[in-house]
DNA sequence: TCCCCGAGCGCC
DNA sequence: AAAGGGCGCTCGGGGA
């Protein structure tokens, strides 16, 4: 056994290293002395479900001690990982979604035992500031609510100690803790450090976490550890037709960028070799160069080269704007999708998104590794790479004008809560007080709830000056209860710096931007009825049916037999009134692929 | 070489 | 009066 003596705030911590099996009765004998622990593990990498990932140690604590079992050395220390974790009453975890995987599908400890008892400190720091560092908040990582809250030097050295060893070896932070030897002292400390700190930031942060959104701390472990299993089931690919669609675009990427080339030769100006069509300064330069002055300016004084003005080019007759606009699309898609998709594939061919339930600073979730959220939905192309589980079919449940219910219950606005009661159409109305078309009075409508001006209207409707003032105008005077929130809200945010959402849930607002405040309401309310909607399907057993949720949308896996019961049951489950208003879902069912509700065949 | 940022674009 | 909100990912480019 190895013991390290540390330093934390101040205080002396202690740190055991089980080497040997004999070394396993004291770390015995003192987890029996305790009923909460902290925990963390370290592993060869991020992805729980990638084929080579191993668990290498796992470490606990309790109050100023912490114990580390090298996991990957003997299967009796990942046995007494395992039984401490069962025995624990409480389990203090920093990021637990992700170590409550590797408990799963490498220790044996199934998330449904493990996260009822398990407080989350990223939870709790979202609750108590949900701004990252940039934002001006504390940030959520375990080193930012350290140096925060804790100890900025040992926060420091710690995040350092690595840093300066990857640095020196030349080599990468994953490589580091997928490589080191176990022995590694600093690796040691490193890890036993860990738990120590998801025990402290649990002291820490309870108490700041403000009144009213206490009762936000088991919700949102329910929503995590739901979200969690949907992680852990998976999105089934069809690799073979991804595989194709990958190749598809990188081939439709190498036909552009050779027309691109021969454009470039005959301008002579340039090299074509030399020219990159990625970059936006060199098609900038060479547009110049053909003769065209009107550009917009970035913020940064940029020549401002996009789709809207490529595709402008490009209908004005100018092939070599359609040939760049063509050639970003095709390597981006690629890149983007169905390549990433194959990395993050496992050995069952399915994909384990990575859901963050409250990564927005309103507290909407996001999803990485494969970005879900952000599959191009006017086309089927993408959304066709995933599948129903063999003998079902693609559900999609979703909410009917969502933020816009949220506005109407949430303002109270007479007009706008009668609309919605009698099924008036919302954006005719805004159109008929502006004496626009529907169209405008759609965008109109978002552009409210999305605390937009008439400027901005002006740049997505394409409409003149007057007429998108007078749009908004018509906005306000179709829905004044609507204005009268939105103004309300904004001088809440001035005067104390933050609003409090109906569900209690407080969030910061930029003194500059005070005129956010109704839409981080809006947002931030309806992402919390779409998560009580996931409660209650869970409630109703239907989390094995889950795939992602899409802020206002579920997708499933259904059994075809009866796809149609079940579609409409997570509708129910969904469904909820709030100030008497209605929110409504739409069960949909497709077919096998998610592409089929979106057009395609299969 | 690595890291961070801006620009651009996909979604709700 | 005016103010478009929230994300993730890719690439290029500049600085360390």
């Amino acid at each position: 056994m190895r013991t390290h003596h540390m330093k934390l705030a101040g205080w002396p911590v202690t740190g055991h290293v089980v080497e040997t099996q004999e070394d396993l009765a004291a770390f015995a004998a003192w987890t029996k002395q305790h009923t909460h622990f902290g925990f963390d593990t370290e592993n060869t990498g991020l992805d729980v479900y990638a084929t080579d990932f191993r668990c290498r140690t796992a470490q606990f604590s309790a109050g100023d001690t912490a114990w580390l079992l090298p996991v990957e050395q003997h299967p009796r220390f990942a046995w007494y990982t395992a039984r401490t974790l069962e025995r624990a009453q409480r389990l203090y975890i920093h990021n637990a979604p992700y170590d409550l995987q590797v408990a799963d599908r490498h220790l044996g400890v199934p998330l449904e035992t493990l996260f009822p008892k398990t407080t989350d400190t990223g939870i709790l720091s979202r609750l108590v500031d949900s701004r990252s560092r940039k934002e001006g908040g504390t940030g959520h990582k375990l080193e930012e609510l350290v140096e925060h809250y804790v100890d900025p030097v040992a926060a420091r050295e710690i995040k350092g100690s690595v840093a300066q060893i990857c640095k020196e070896l030349k080599i990468k932070r994953d490589d580091y803790f997928r490589d080191v030897p176990l022995d590694d002292d600093i690796f040691q400390m490193y890890a036993l450090m860990d738990p120590i700190l998801a025990w402290v930031l649990n002291k820490t942060l309870c108490p700041k976490v403000p009144a009213s959104a206490t009762h936000l701390i088991p919700y949102e472990h329910k929503v995590a550890e739901i979200c969690t299993k949907i992680s852990r089931r998976g999105f089934q690919l069809d690799e073979t037709y991804t595989r194709e669609l990958a190749t598809r675009l990188r081939q439709e990427e190498t036909y552009w960028l050779m027309e691109i080339e021969t454009e470039i030769d005959k301008l002579g100006f340039l090299d074509s070799e030399e020219f990159n069509p990625g970059s936006t300064d060199q098609v900038a330069e060479a547009l110049l160069y053909m003769g065209h002055t009107e550009f917009k300016q970035t913020k940064t004084g940029k020549l401002q080269v996009d789709d809207d003005l490529l595709e402008h080019l490009a209908t004005s007759g100018l092939y070599f704007a359609r040939t760049i606009k063509e050639y970003k699309k095709a390597g981006k898609w690629a890149g983007t999708w169905p390549e990433s998709f194959l990395t993050n594939m496992d050995a069952e061919g399915r994909c384990h998104a990575n859901i963050n339930t409250l990564q927005a600073r309103t507290g909407r979730m996001s999803i990485t590794g494969i970005p879900a959220q952000t599959l191009p939905s006017g086309d089927w192309m993408v959304r066709r790479c995933f599948l129903a589980d063999e003998g079902h079919v693609i559900a999609s449940i979703d909410y009917q004008a969502q933020e816009l219910r949220m506005a109407a219950a949430l303002s109270g606005d007479e007009r706008m809560f009668n609309a919605f009661i009698n099924g008036e159409d919302l954006h005719q109305i805004t159109a008929d007080a502006a004496g626009v078309d529907r169209k405008i009075g759609k965008m109109a409508n978002f552009l409210v709830c999305y605390g937009g001006g008439w400027k901005a209207l002006v740049e997505q409707a394409k409409v003149s000056e007057s007429i998108a003032k007078r749009t908004i105008a018509g906005f306000n005077k179709a829905y004044p209860g609507v204005a009268a929130l939105a103004k309300q809200l904004t001088k809440e945010a001035g005067r104390q710096g933050y609003i409090t959402t109906l569900t209690g849930r407080r969030l910061y607002v930029d003194a500059e931007r005070a005129y956010s405040a109704i839409n981080y309401r809006i947002q931030s309310t309806a992402r919390d009825v779409t998560a009580r909607g996931l409660i209650k399907c869970d409630k109703a057993g239907l989390t094995e049916y889950l795939r992602l949720p899409i802020h206002d949308e579920v997708v499933a896996s259904l059994p075809k037999a009866n796809a149609p019961e079940l579609a409409h049951e997570i509708g129910q489950c969904l469904r909820t009134q709030i100030r008497g208003v209605d929110f409504i879902t739409d069960p949909e069912i497709a077919g096998r692929s998610w592409g089929s509700a979106y057009g395609a065949d299969y």
